[in-house]
DNA sequence: CTGGATCCGCTATGATACTG
DNA sequence: CAGTATCATAGCGGATCCAG
């Protein structure tokens, strides 16, 4: 077992402790949850939209990532029963209180990445 | 081809642009990039020493992320030629400016996951 | 239109043994 | 101590077909 994060607390709480940095990790580990979120950021968007939006997505990933999302509570799911069916996906609470993390991760990016 | 980020960039541009967050995923893409970052903000580590602050790791991994991060500028590796060996990880001005997004990761988790 | 369900291949991860 | 080399494995990502 490994430390680092904490400190020298006793093993007990060690055991019910998460290093809340991998915690983050787990929930944006996915190779589209980031661009997923980014998109969802500034607006509701539906299912197509999305699709249209992310480059060389395929559905069944979009799903599946959207629905891990979803499962973290980040991402709130909308069906609205139509002919045809229309689906919105918004940030919960939570995936908005993220959004400062992902606009800092942006901007890094633009500022030290540019030239590469 | 897909756009959001770009507004209505003509499409030549648009083929010479990389969406920024996405930049930042590819970077901390990989299961343990973002904690061995964490681990080497706060001071310079050996090989070993990250080895036991990281649960469970194997060698073989976390030298080819410690590689990667390297090849992407994010961190810097010292070799001492001693008897025995010695090497020592440490974050390169890149790598230092991405600790505050690091920080605000921790933060996040802490407040808003606790309970889960 | 929005996806669910399958199947499949690749890559990342992980375990182990060996080396300078 | 700090890796390298090799092999095994799992899971994710992707394509395709099917359904309400």
């Amino acid at each position: 077992m490994a430390r680092s994060w904490f400190g020298d607390l006793p093993e007990e709480q060690i055991e019910a402790t998460v290093c809340p940095v991998t915690q983050t990790q787990d929930i944006i580990a996915g190779k589209w949850k980031i661009i997923i979120l980014w998109n969802l950021s500034t607006q509701t968007r539906r299912f197509n939209e999305l699709q249209r939006l992310l480059p060389n997505i395929s559905k069944g990933i979009l799903t599946r990532q959207l629905r891990e999302l979803e499962e973290d509570n980040m991402v709130h799911r909308e069906v609205y029963k139509e002919v045809p069916p229309k689906v919105e996906y918004s940030l919960t609470p939570l995936g908005q209180s993220f959004i400062p993390i992902l606009q800092s991760m942006g901007e890094w990016s633009k500022k030290n990445l540019g030239a590469k």
